[in-house]
DNA sequence: CAGCTGTTTCCTGGTT
DNA sequence: CAACCAGGAAACAGCT
């Protein structure tokens, strides 16, 4: 699509599945009940500490952790183990997914494109997809050879740095939407769905949606009149399709990750 | 610098 | 009457 980021891998010789940046993942949605940090932080600081990665030596063949084997060697328990650990360290919704999606093996996920994790997990899709490719990207031995991940960890701390902060700036209004109406603990009332399914939700309190879209975009002279003309200008796009109710809108073919997961 | 995207701002006119 | 909806037009900001 004409908005996504373009793709900068840190590894330009190594050839893979494109790294997707996710322009579409806000702060709010991943880390509501956190203070400001940087996902890129946890991230990193994640594969450097060796509470969550105890030493390689004293996990034994039978009783590796997904950590010390490839993604595409992962056993389902590998995978179960992988989405538990995604889920807790950066607290993602788990109602938003579908778990029996995830009752595969590595090799089965490592197949996956982006769209499936998005079917299968709504907007915490494309966080897992981005995870586990970056997981892919950095090999084998990002896990076990300390030496070498040391300098793998910073190269990518570094570019992947810009492109999380690039993500979580560049937040649009109909994805700032979305990632309210799939958040309860930051929506308060404001979105609610009047159809789940069909994508159909209802602007419950119109000025206090303009006053935090303006919160976000730095601006304090937002008004859902102003903020309602942007959100017409998507009915020309497909982001949003016009339903003939007041303060009710829906989203259209071109907007995604706000779907519920289909068991 | 030019051009493009995604709004932001403003406005006229019509609807609930 | 207040609060919305429809869009046109033009200004703007960030990005390529």
């Amino acid at each position: 699509g004409p908005s996504l980021p373009h793709n900068h891998s840190p590894h330009p010789s190594a050839s893979y599945p494109p790294l997707v940046m996710l322009d579409s993942v806000t702060h709010s949605t991943f880390l509501p009940n956190a203070s400001f940090c940087d996902p890129l932080m946890s991230w990193t600081d994640l594969f450097s500490n060796e509470e969550y990665y105890p030493p390689f030596e004293h996990q034994t063949a039978c009783d590796s952790y997904w950590t010390s084997v490839h993604p595409e060697y992962w056993t389902k328990r590998h995978v179960w183990e992988w989405l538990q650990f995604c889920c807790d360290q950066y607290k993602l919704d788990t109602n938003c997914i579908s778990f029996c999606h995830f009752n595969i093996s590595g090799l089965q996920l490592c197949s996956m494109t982006q769209e499936e994790f998005v079917e299968a997990a709504g907007l915490c899709g494309e966080y897992l997809y981005f995870i586990l490719q970056n997981i892919r990207t950095q090999g084998y031995s990002f896990f076990n050879d300390a030496e070498e991940s040391k300098a793998t960890i910073k190269d990518c701390k570094l570019s992947q740095g810009c492109h999380w902060h690039m993500g979580l700036q560049s937040s649009h209004l109909w994805e700032f939407v979305r990632d309210l109406l799939l958040s309860p603990e930051e929506n308060c009332g404001i979105l609610e769905w009047e159809d789940r399914e069909q994508g159909i939700f209802r602007v419950v309190k119109s000025e206090a949606l303009a006053k935090m879209w303006g919160q976000r975009k730095k601006n304090d002279r937002m008004t859902y009149e102003k903020l309602s003309r942007a959100l017409r200008y998507y009915y020309k796009t497909g982001i949003l399709e016009r339903v003939d109710r007041r303060l009710v809108y829906k989203f259209g073919k071109n907007a995604h990750g706000w779907q519920e997961d289909k068991l």
